[in-house]
DNA sequence: GGTTGTCCCAAACGTCCGTATAGTATCGGG
DNA sequence: CCCGATACTATACGGACGTTTGGGACAACC
């Protein structure tokens, strides 16, 4: 028996890092995707209501939530939507006893991985989890390098910014003086500084930077 | 009453000019649908299967499929697979009668917009096809974009594409000679050459052209 | 008061970019 | 065979870019 995730050792079943949130209300059901899960290797918690899930902590860790769509308190639709005006994007698979089509619609619209009916096979759940780690693993790696990328636009001043916008449009250093109302001198400066401080080694990835970091148009 | 997407006047319901395209195998549902469709002022056209559907040209115009999963011959998710091999990306919107939660799951997996049960309201199926069109709308105008774009890319030489390339990955104009055998300034004439028949006026534009075609890293 | 940070400007220098001019070479079609 | 397209190169020049050096001004903070 190995100890799947602790080490760098990979375990048989390659699921490296991720953690799986299971929320019913139903113990037995809670258990057994517990051990269906555990013994691919995968970390587990175990909430019995929404509001459990909202009170704990979330782990800094791909992974996924699996959903009962009948929950005490909030229905599990309700809990999507909750999550995500909290700004939590962890992917989830949606099971149920007692749903039906618009419910099952509803949840994919609203970016759900999968939506199982109870029974499913394990085999059906496994895949839909698989899928749904992928996702957020994607999903972290963006956001990473989207917040790594944000924290270097902070450190610009003001004026910094101001220039950088209207370089990555394509102008020319006089072009942005006359624009903005300074010398072209001190706008290569600023410049600079920009090129310096996100880090760019040429136009090209400062533009490519910009576009990730979704940059306005610069006005007029 | 008026006539509706026929010239430059505004239909009360600002439908402008899209299409639906209906295919059931129930007549009485398909005109039902039909003037459902033309009172708000969409164009329509109408198939009892997907066979018939496969064999209609379908005009240029943005819209939406609205598709029984019921179908003699192939079922509705087969045709949605179908269309997608061939390239057709028009939004489909779902109807059923007797479908159930992994159908739904499934169609919606692949990118179906909607996935309504009969019988449904007439309010809720105009929704639908609103989102449909709207993002039929969307994908259009892209595609145009990225078409007109990749017609610009193939005037260009090889190598003309090849200093390209390595030019949007941020290496000066002696890198690239150096990287590609050439002199610097057989470089420079090529990067001309690219940037007047891709209409670049700046190099960030030669960038973000380069994003949106999805040119590769260069080599080595 | 001194320090720090931001903003602004100028002169100067070296590099890089873009284009024009001019010449050589290959290949395929009319 | 000549023409056109493509490719490659060289010289030369004007303009754009980037940085350094050296200022002046203002506001915030200790």
């Amino acid at each position: 028996m190995m100890k799947p995730g602790q080490g760098g050792a990979a375990p048989s079943q390659p699921a490296a890092e991720a953690i799986v949130i299971i929320v019913d209300d139903d113990a037995a059901v809670r258990e057994s995707l517990d051990s269906l899960f555990r013994s691919v290797g995968f970390a587990t918690r175990l909430h019995a209501s929404p509001a459990e899930l909202l009170g704990a902590s979330i782990p800094e860790m791909p992974g996924c939530i699996i959903l009962d769509v009948r929950l005490p308190g909030a229905s599990g639709l309700d809990l999507q939507a909750e999550l995500a005006r909290s700004g939590i994007a962890v992917p989830i698979v949606f099971m149920t006893g007692y749903g039906d089509i618009p419910m099952s619609v509803r949840a994919m619209k609203a970016g759900a991985v999968d939506f199982l009916s109870k029974p499913f096979r394990d085999q059906d759940m496994l895949d839909a989890v698989a899928a749904a780690v992928g996702r957020d693993r994607q999903r972290r790696k963006e956001a990473q390098a989207a917040n790594d990328l944000r924290g270097r636009y902070e450190t610009l001043t003001a004026r910094e910014r101001e220039v950088m916008i209207h370089v990555v449009a394509g102008l020319m250093n006089k072009q942005v003086a006359g624009m903005i109302g300074l010398s072209e001198i001190t706008v290569k400066i600023h410049r600079g500084n920009a090129m310096r401080k996100m880090q760019a080694r040429s136009l090209a990835e400062l533009v490519r930077q910009a576009e990730l970091l979704g940059l306005p148009r610069p006005p007029s």
